[in-house]
DNA sequence: TGAGAAACTGAGCAATTGCTTGAAAATTAG
DNA sequence: CTAATTTTCAAGCAATTGCTCAGTTTCTCA
């Protein structure tokens, strides 16, 4: 008797199913960069990956599901180099520029079509702590780097940096000097920032 | 003889047409406002109008159109403000500010969630001809107060404004000193990109 | 080897989608 | 008034969607 129906999503122990699992994931991600989102379906996603609609759902509850868990690969990707820069110390802000910058143009379009999806539904709560993490990590460094200022600051220059290697991606601008603009952008923020009241 | 088949937009003519155009095109925007763009149906939007499924297609020929619509006259509004500042001359910047963060803050989740909706398809011609515009004329007034520089950063001060406004407008960011934090953030980075090469 | 567990298959259902259509009601013109 | 035109109605179709399930294949391990 399998104890395993409640939650309807199974957690796959053979090499094989570990394998499955990764391939519709990716599945996913590149129907997300070749056709938009509004091309992703369930049935599109097992066609792409080359497993039966009836195999998707033993691992995945549901499409959010897929969609949360190739957003949580994606995040983790950064999340560890930025985990790594922390305890850089010297050139920390430009190491994080860089490294989100090399995480952006990876994967132009399926970072683009994440954050949209992202916006659309609240993830769940573990995603949503990773994103926490790396804002926080993103603040910590540019909070040692510059004097004492207050917390919306730092949120804003995370924000600006953040929007400026977005819109690059999508190429508003373009990739050469991009890390020197969005440094640019952020320490001349914080400094004007420092300054005022 | 009507003449109105190839394409299956008819004009409306009498009053009482135009105020059920108007109708279908609002309810989109509650529609998106309260329950976000999945729940976004030509079937809701119908009934939320209260009109019947087939008057709605008499004046758009598509879903698509009537997001078109919405889309423009959102930005019609918008438009029309920026155009007047043109002529401001003293204190346009802040007025371009000032005006976008009115905007912006009129009908937060709309504006987010049109935001969401522009970047997923292309819009027609006629939109983006409108947002060249709205980016013409924000540079425009940037690169009249501040000296020469290069077309890239003068984009990037836009893209930095619009991104912060549009955080504030999605409560990640207080509106309280907006203006000045946006204000402050232009500035900064356009003063110190002309110190720069 | 063979029996039980794990993984996979795909036909197909219930619900929803965008949209068509033929006729009724309201408005305007003569 | 009548007749032509414009506007509205809503049943319902064809296609797609997310998803289920009964059955088959593949793997594991004694």
């Amino acid at each position: 008797m399998t104890s395993a129906l409640p939650t309807p999503r199974k957690t796959p122990t053979q090499r094989r199913a570990i394998e499955t699992c990764a391939a519709i994931v990716e599945a996913a991600a590149r129907i997300l960069e070749e056709q938009g989102r509004e091309a992703l379906n369930t049935n599109r996603i097992a066609e792409r990956a080359g497993v039966s609609i009836g195999t998707l759902y033993q691992y995945f509850p549901d499409k959010h599901a897929i969609l949360v868990s190739l957003i949580r690969r994606e995040r983790e990707a950064l999340l560890a180099e930025l985990r790594a820069i922390q305890a850089h110390g010297e050139a920390a802000l430009q190491a994080m520029i860089a490294a989100s910058i090399r995480h952006q143009f990876a994967r132009p379009k399926l970072a683009a079509a994440l954050e949209l999806v992202e916006r659309s539904f609240p993830l769940g709560p573990e995603a949503a702590a990773m994103a926490e993490e790396i804002a926080t990590i993103s603040s910590g460094l540019l909070a040692q780097r510059f004097g004492a200022l207050a917390q919306d600051d730092l949120l804003t220059a995370v924000l600006i940096g953040r929007g400026l290697v977005n819109a690059a991606g999508e190429g508003l601008l373009p990739r050469q000097g991009l890390a020197e603009r969005v440094s640019l952008a952020i320490e001349s923020y914080l400094c004007a920032a420092a300054r005022q009241p």
